[in-house]
DNA sequence: ATGGTAGCTGGGCTA
């Protein structure tokens, strides 16, 4: 079984130790993370390599910031979101690993803009940045390979997917030109992992820090693991693991994990 | 209507 796993860490620095503990007891084969929050000089890359992963990294400074571990070789990195070369921020890196046996696996860690406030320049850059992903997933999708597509979407896919959605219609991240986006993503022939192995709602990825979401679980579902046709006929299994949220001084995300058959 | 929290950064932005 082969566990590939996301989670925006809030911070990088801040979340070293504990990413650390989740990977020792998970032990996922490839783990991508978003919200770096720091340059790739400052990426604590020792700590991961110690536990057997190599890393793709793109920082920048304060802000975004991804990166891909992985404990097979990683190949082919791609260090930014074809579509436009004056786009700055760090939002997407992917790369082919190499597993035993001479198969590969094309892997992308993504973090698609927040859009807030909308309307706004911000949600204007927003689509923009997804309907980039779209041509390129299209491209990605012409190699009939398996792909995970996996990290912070910033999107809500249904109303099931939000505590509370009369309060988020007018919101980035729920608002109807930002689902579409998604759904023309999706409409290429991506699977939902998490959705496919159970689509209920209320399975939340999310929780703000404030006003005690976490403890009234009003939480959102954002992070999503997407799968090509051929990645899709591998998959065996879904989750959200909620604990990491529990712990002290967490990220405001949680980590979602997908089991493939390899 | 506001503020509630966290992180980076050294005031305000981002989420």
């Amino acid at each position: 079984m082969l566990t590939i796993a996301t989670w925006n860490v809030n911070s990088i620095k801040q979340r070293e130790a504990a990413c650390a503990q989740w990977l020792r007891r998970e032990a996922p084969a490839v783990l991508c993370l978003q919200e770096l929050k720091c340059q790739a000089e400052g990426f604590p890359r020792g700590v991961f390599e110690d536990l057997g992963y190599n890393c793709a990294v793109v920082g920048q400074k304060s802000f975004n910031g991804v990166a891909i571990l992985s404990k097979f070789p990683i190949d082919e990195a791609i260090t930014a979101l074809p579509g436009d070369a004056s786009d700055e921020q760090a939002r997407y890196v992917e790369a082919v690993i190499s597993l035993p046996g001479g198969k590969a696996i094309r892997v992308a860690s993504i973090y698609a803009p927040n859009g807030n406030p909308a309307p706004s320049p911000k949600l204007d850059y927003k689509l923009a940045w997804l309907a980039r992903l779209k041509a390129h997933t299209e491209t990605l999708l012409t190699y009939e390979e398996p792909l995970v597509l996996a990290g912070d979407y910033n999107i809500i896919p249904r109303p099931i997917d939000v505590y509370d959605p009369a309060n988020w219609v007018e919101d980035a991240l729920f608002r109807l030109e930002s689902r579409q986006a998604f759904r023309r993503i999706m409409n290429l022939g991506l699977t939902d992992a998490v959705m496919a192995c159970d689509s209920r709602g209320g399975q939340y990825t999310f929780w703000d820090y404030q006003a005690g979401a976490w403890q009234k679980n009003l939480g959102l579902r954002i992070d999503h693991i997407l799968l090509s046709p051929q990645a899709l006929d591998r998959l065996a299994s879904a989750q959200i693991d909620r604990k990491p949220r529990s712990w002290d001084k967490p990220s405001d995300h949680t980590p979602v994990l997908v089991g493939l058959n390899f």
